[in-house]
RNA sequence: GACUGCUUAGCUCAGUUGGCUAGAGCGUCACAUUGACAUUGUGAAGGUCGGGGGUUCAAGUCCCUCAGCAGUCACCA
């Protein structure tokens, strides 16, 4: 043995070991239990980062209960991330000076495609790097011709049972990415902004002051809106205001909504471009104007035509200051939604979309909850579970974007109605015409995500969906609870009238050290593949779980990565002192009652170890679990029993170094989940290299 | 504004149902040593457990309150 662990190739050679070795490959055993997780699918679109790396509970979880005796499949799969993937690619478009627009839809896919796919092969060998168990025969993709089968199949399901809809309302949209988003994909952004008063004259004569944040949504405004309580505007109730510039005569209305404190309390109304004003106009029977368009242009205002938006607040301004119709400016705080992508400020824009009709499906899940059948760790994250089906709304799942499963839904044009078609229709289901027209939208990437449980055990096999379905665990991040987790609890359920899994297992965010979130665009991650090159995915591993609390946010300082790549090192050279003694001449000789004691007290002290260590697991405290075998194995095994036996074993003592050594090979394997190369090394150091620590059982 | 966390050693964090002198990793200081390991060993210093109040024989742990930080949601004309 080296004086000095070196993981870098020993662990290449033990990933390929195991892999030929199959021992993570997940069959069918009736006569075991299963234990499934399925990996939160990494997007397909660059490298792995921190976050992913936190995967390595779920690898803890499958090596832990691989050597408890249960048949384990860890899914591997792989998302193909709609608007995400596609935003990603056009950056690299960008760079060579191209756009989405220089290509036709079918080429744009394919090159997508062929990126995705460069990208997957390098997923796939980072995660080996890390030692993650996955069973690397059967990973799937989101757009797999299979899965995508099983994504239109529910999609038919939820049409036919009248759950999903196509409603014309107001949607978030970003003109820079040219789609519309689901209400949670929508960022919140602070802006310090100004208020407008707006001077409106009224067809009586005289001026109603109106106070805006979008002065240029004038020329679509139908109504001014006042509190019907306010004394102030009682007597304008249903007078006529004429709208300057445009000279279009609209109503001034009475609306509850109003709050009499705020501006002037007199509200202009712009259905077509504000979320309530869209909903005062569908109860006041209002007309919606559209004036502007899906390319952030102005139109249809006969003023400001074909100026983006903030040259035409601009404008605006301008002619209304002109005629004396600015009262006020004011400063004035606002938040602004804005894409999450692209940080673009998101205009509400009228258009004809899919619909999911939450309610009844939310419902269900939070019964599954509240009773029990899906139990969430840690435990404070039911309560914001049942919160969000609380607050879950429609879900709009059209998105405009090319890369993602198209939607098999299909317009008749005579019958001005639509059918779902799981295949190309030969002919319109309405009508039996010709026409039915493909709708050209896909499906928001969370739509496919929703159905992977059990999209993917299904298109394995009916045994393993059988067999695996549903699964033991979800193990994933808690910042996609809302995205994620609840839409799979609920889609889940509708589809296969059972749970997706037994058990949400939430994990933190790493963060650096000045607790700021990761990120790319903030320059401030760690690769974790860097670290793994310089210390060894053991020390990368353990180094993520060491003193931490599961669910809690961790900072994750080089140093520790440095204490973690010693600890390995400690492991090694136990191990080595131990198989050095082992070639010492060796003579029984009884040991004195000093040593008989030190190893009683030995085995006494493994015993309760272990029964600790299966308690914390138990209980998903895996730092906990770690910190018990971390503290025994260095400051009792080594630091106090090998230094206490060292004179004994010298002198060829057979029963102290073999009761070192069975300790210390129960210890590995306790450690294996956590630690897995470091471990396997030794093992097949007193083993042999076609042996493997995975085979055997932890006490 | 609502909800959920967090605030414990210089730094990063544990502390499960309240119970013996409050722990770990890293760092610091002193000493030891090349005999498995300097990616080492032994020992030490260092904390009024965010402030205040309460319950209890006993509170870092439970309750109230205040402050700071973070996250989620709602509002935002």
């Amino acid at each position: 043995m080296e004086k000095k662990y070196t993981p870098l190739e020993i662990e290449k050679r033990l990933s390929t070991f195991w892999e030929k070795k199959g021992f993570f490959h997940a069959s069918v055993d009736r006569e075991k239990q299963p234990f499934s997780i399925i990996l939160p699918p990494p997007n397909a679109n660059g490298a792995m980062h921190l976050g992913h790396a936190m995967f390595v509970y779920e690898d803890i979880m499958i090596r832990y209960q691989k050597m408890q005796g249960k048949q384990v499949f860890w899914l591997l799969g792989l998302d193909h991330a709609g608007i995400e993937t596609q935003f990603v690619f056009e950056k690299h478009l960008k760079k060579q000076g191209k756009s989405r627009f220089d290509y036709d839809r079918d080429t744009l896919y394919q090159m997508i495609w062929d990126f995705v796919m460069q990208n997957k092969h390098v997923i796939r060998g980072q995660m080996r790097q890390l030692g993650f168990s996955l069973d690397w025969t059967k990973e799937k993709f989101t757009l797999d011709e299979n899965v995508v089968a099983v994504v239109y199949q529910t999609f038919q399901d939820l049409f036919d049972r009248q759950l999903v809809y196509r409603a014309h309302r107001l949607v978030n949209y970003c003109t820079h990415c040219g789609t519309s988003f689901s209400d949670i994909e929508v960022a919140d952004k602070e802006n310090e902004g100004l208020l407008y008063y707006l001077k409106y004259p009224l067809k009586t004569g005289g001026f109603i002051t109106v106070a805006t944040t979008r002065p240029e949504t004038l020329y679509g405004d139908v109504a001014v809106m006042v509190h019907p309580q306010d004394k102030r505007y009682l007597h304008l109730i249903g007078e006529r205001v004429i709208l300057p510039l445009i000279h279009k005569e609209i109503p001034i209305i009475a609306n509850e909504h109003v709050d009499r404190k705020f501006g002037t309390g007199a509200v202009k109304a712009t259905p077509a471009h504000d979320f309530e004003d869209f909903a005062v106009a569908q109860t006041h029977k209002l007309s919606y104007p559209v004036i502007i368009g899906f390319d952030g242009k102005m139109q249809n205002t006969g003023v400001v035509d074909g100026l983006r938006v903030n040259a035409a607040r601009e404008e605006t301004l301008k002619k209304l200051d002109a005629l004396h119709l600015v009262d006020k400016i004011q400063p004035h705080k606002l938040v602004i939604k804005v894409c999450y992508r692209c940080g673009r400020t998101l205009e509400p824009l009228p258009k004809e979309q899919w619909y999911i009709k939450i309610r009844p499906l939310a419902d269900q899940a939070k019964r599954l909850i509240t009773a029990g059948q899906i139990s969430v760790y840690p435990k404070r994250f039911t309560k914001q579970l049942i919160r969000i089906f609380d607050d879950f709304i429609d879900w709009n799942i059209s998105r405009q974007v090319v890369w993602g499963i198209r939607i098999p839904a299909y317009f008749c044009a005579s019958q001005k109605k639509w059918f779902v078609s799981q295949k190309p229709p030969s002919k319109c289901q309405i009508c039996a015409g010709q026409d039915a027209k493909q709708d050209e939208d896909t499906f928001d990437t969370w739509f496919s995500s929703a159905q992977w449980p059990f999209a993917t055990l299904q298109t394995i096999s009916p045994e393993f969906y059988q067999y695996y379905y549903p699964t033991s665990v979800m193990e994933t991040g808690y910042e996609i609870l809302r995205p994620w987790v609840a839409r799979m609890i609920m889609i889940g359920y509708f589809s296969t009238k059972q749970v997706p899994f037994r058990k949400v297992f939430l994990h933190g965010m790493v963060r650096d050290k000045q607790g700021v979130k990761m990120s790319k665009s903030k320059g401030n991650v760690i690769d974790p593949l860097k670290m793994v090159a310089l210390y060894g995915a053991d020390a990368l591993r353990a180094a993520l779980i060491f003193g931490t609390k599961e669910g809690n946010d961790t900072v994750l300082p080089e140093d520790k990565i440095v204490g973690m790549r010693n600890f390995a090192n400690k492991i090694w050279n136990i191990g080595r002192y131990i198989k050095s003694s082992q070639k010492s001449k060796i003579k029984s000789q009884k040991l004195d009652s000093t040593n008989l004691k030190i190893l009683q007290q030995l085995q006494k002290e493994q015993k309760q170890l272990e029964k600790k260590y299966h308690t914390e697991m138990g209980k998903y405290h895996f730092a906990k679990a770690l910190e018990l075998i971390y503290q025994f194995l260095w400051h009792q095994l080594a630091d106090y029993y090998i230094e206490q036996l060292k004179e004994a074993i010298r002198s060829g003592k057979i029963e102290a170094l073999s009761a070192l050594k069975k300790a210390y090979l129960e210890n590995l394997k306790m450690l294996h989940p956590y630690m897995p190369f470091v471990t396997e090394a030794v093992w097949q150091v007193f083993h042999g290299e076609d042996k493997s620590i995975i085979e055997n059982s932890i006490s």
